[in-house]
DNA sequence: GCCAACGTTGGC
DNA sequence: GCCAACGTTGGC
């Protein structure tokens, strides 16, 4: 199983949102970034991720799991965007700012410390279990 | 609201 | 295929 981190601004989709959407889940698109796309390319249904809410909050709030493989995003005629489905799991207890993050020398080489611009990303399974630490989980 | 960093576009 | 111009993202 993958890790991964989605980033979204909570103004235009938020964590709450998400989670209204419940085991339903929802598209994650709108994604028009290659890197990001070939991100959701690999991922695996059942693969986790973080919600990360930027620019309101700069925290991660929750935990998502993949509900869908990649498909079309619905969004777009151009065939060059895919995108997969997420549904919430569980919120964490506390969400992890990226202020603390970015003071925890573990989580240097994080994506979203070095390559801050990157909507979908990959998260390595030992910064997934620090973060969810420090969230409370 | 500003601006640095980055990705994309398009002319050559 | 290079690179300047432009648009967007996201932290501050």
């Amino acid at each position: 199983m993958a890790y991964w981190l989605f980033k979204s601004e909570p103004d235009t989709w938020s964590w709450e949102q998400q989670l209204a959407k419940g085991d339903a889940g929802e598209e994650w698109h709108g994604v028009r970034n290659y890197q990001a796309r070939n991100n959701m390319r690999a991922m695996k249904l059942g693969d986790r991720g973080f919600f990360y809410h930027s620019n309101i909050g700069k925290e991660v709030v929750g935990v998502v799991e993949v509900c869908a493989l990649s498909h079309p995003d619905s969004t777009t005629d151009d065939p060059r965007w895919d995108c997969v489905d997420i549904k919430a799991v569980e919120a964490l207890r506390r969400p992890v700012s990226l202020d603390e993050i970015k003071a925890d020398e573990r989580l240097a080489e994080m994506v979203l410390v070095k390559n801050s611009r990157l909507s979908v990303q990959p998260v390595t399974e030992t910064e997934w279990k620090i973060i969810r630490e420090l969230g409370g989980l």
